[in-house]
DNA sequence: CTTGTTGTTTACCAAACGGTCAACTATCAG
DNA sequence: CTGATAGTTGACCGTTTGGTAAACAACAAG
C-alpha cells in the first residue's frame, strides 16, 4: 500500500552527522535536506520540525548503534572490571578513528547536543536524559558486580556510576574542544582511580 | 577626546548572559543588541561579528570574574586540599544560586560554548582553550602542593589535574542537562576519591 | 484498470537575519 | 568658538530561513 522510500532514514542519518560534526543550532533544515538528498517538502512530510527530527535521530542512534555495542561490551560473561575498562578503551579507540576520518574528534553527540539545547527544547532534553540514564545504568550494574566480587570498595553504586560517567563525558568533551586524544588516553586509569581499584588489580 | 559610553560593556554582558542561558548558535546579534539596549549600528561599531564579541566576552569574564575568584580560592595561604575542596564546593554553591535566580542550572559558559563551536570557529576555540588551561593550572598547582606535603599520592600532577578537571566539567554539564544539583553534591567526594585522598584526611 | 495510499516535487511566502551606510550628536583639546 | 574624535541612530538591502500548499508520481489491493 503506497510508495516506498528510505528518505526518512537518510534524513535521520544526515541530521545526526551534521549535528555531531557542528552543532544543533547551526544546522539548518535546508542543510539536512541537501545532505540527505531530499527536498524540503519531503522533510515536512516526515517531521514537524528540526527538534522532532533530532529526538527521532537520538532514539535511532541508541537502538541501532549504541545499545547493541553496549550489550556486547557489558556482557555478564566478562569480568566486571574488564567491562568497565573496555568501555573507556573503546571511547578512546572510537574517537581515534573519527579523528582519522574527520580530522577532528567529535565526542559524544548526545551529551553535546544535550548541553547545547537543554534550556531551549524540552522534548530533546528529555530524550537526552533518557539516553544518558540508559548508558549510566550499564556502568552502575558493572560497578555493583565488581563490588560483589570484591574488586571495588563498597559504596552506593549509583553514585559511583554517575561520578564515573561525569568523568567520561567530561573527558570526551575535553577531547573534542582540544581535538586531542590525550584526555581519553588517561581516562581508563583515572576511572580506576576514581573507583578505588588498586593499580595491581587493573585490567591491561 | 570624543564621546563616552558603556555600550561596549553592556554588549559584552548581554552576550555572555544570553549565550550562557541558551547557546551560542541560537543567540542572534539582534537579540544581543536588544538586551543591551544598543542599536545594531553601534554593535558593528564595536565588533566585527558575533564571534568577535564572544572572544572578547570570554576574556572579559575571565579577567573580571573568574581570575580574582580563583586567585582568592587558590591562595597559597590555604592548605592545598582545602583549596581543591573549596573549588568544588564553590561550584555547587554558585550553581545553586543560579538555579534559584534562573530556575535553571547553567553550568560553565566557557565549556558549553567551547563544546558547541569548537569545530566551527577557530578564534573562539582558541580563547576557550586558553581559559580552560588557565583554570586547570590552578588545580595542577594545588595538587603539586598537596603531593609535596604528602596528603596526596605521587604521580604526574598535570595528568591528575586534567582528570579532575574533566570530572568537574562533566559534572557541571550533567547538572545543566538534568537541571539537578545532585552531580555537584557528590562532586567533592568524587574528586577526593580520584585524587586518592583517604576519607579520614578530607576537609569538611 | 481503477482507486486509495504513500511519498515527491516545485514554486512560493513572510519573517528574520547579518551587514552597510550616511547623517547625526555629544564631548574634549586648543 | 572650532575642529577633531568617539559614539549613536535609523533606514535600508540582499540572503537565508522555516514553513506551506497544490499538483504530481509510484505502488498495491480490489
Amino acid at each position: 500500500m503506497g510508495r516506498k522510500s528510505d528518505a526518512k532514514q537518510r534524513l535521520l542519518d544526515a541530521a545526526l552527522d551534521l549535528i555531531w560534526e557542528n552543532s544543533y543550532g547551526v544546522v539548518t533544515i535546508d542543510a539536512i535536506c541537501e545532505k540527505a538528498g531530499v527536498k524540503k517538502g519531503s522533510f515536512y512530510y516526515f517531521f514537524n520540525s528540526k527538534a522532532d527530527l533530532a529526538v527521532d535521530a537520538l532514539e535511532e542512534e541508541w537502538q541501532a548503534e549504541m545499545k547493541p555495542k553496549f550489550d556486547a561490551m557489558f556482557s555478564v560473561s566478562n569480568p566486571p572490571l574488564e567491562r568497565i575498562h573496555q568501555f573507556f578503551q573503546s571511547a578512546h579507540d572510537c574517537q581515534a578513528e573519527i579523528q582519522k576520518e574527520h580530522g577532528q574528534i567529535l565526542g559524544c553527540p548526545c551529551f553535546s547536543l544535550g548541553s547545547e539545547v537543554c534550556t531551549q527544547n524540552e522534548p530533546i532534553r528529555e530524550k537526552v536524559r533518557e539516553t544518558l540514564n540508559r548508558l549510566s545504568r550499564y556502568l552502575e550494574s558493572a560497578i555493583r558486580d565488581a563490588q560483589a566480587e570484591g574488586s571495588i570498595p563498597a559504596g552506593d553504586a549509583n553514585v559511583k556510576a554517575r561520578s564515573v560517567y561525569a568523568l567520561y563525558e567530561g573527558s570526551l568533551a575535553q577531547a573534542r574542544i582540544h581535538n586531542d586524544l590525550d584526555p581519553l588516553r588517561i581516562l581508563p586509569d583515572a576511572a580506576m582511580n576514581l573507583l578505588g581499584v588498586a593499580p595491581s588489580a587493573r585490567p591491561s
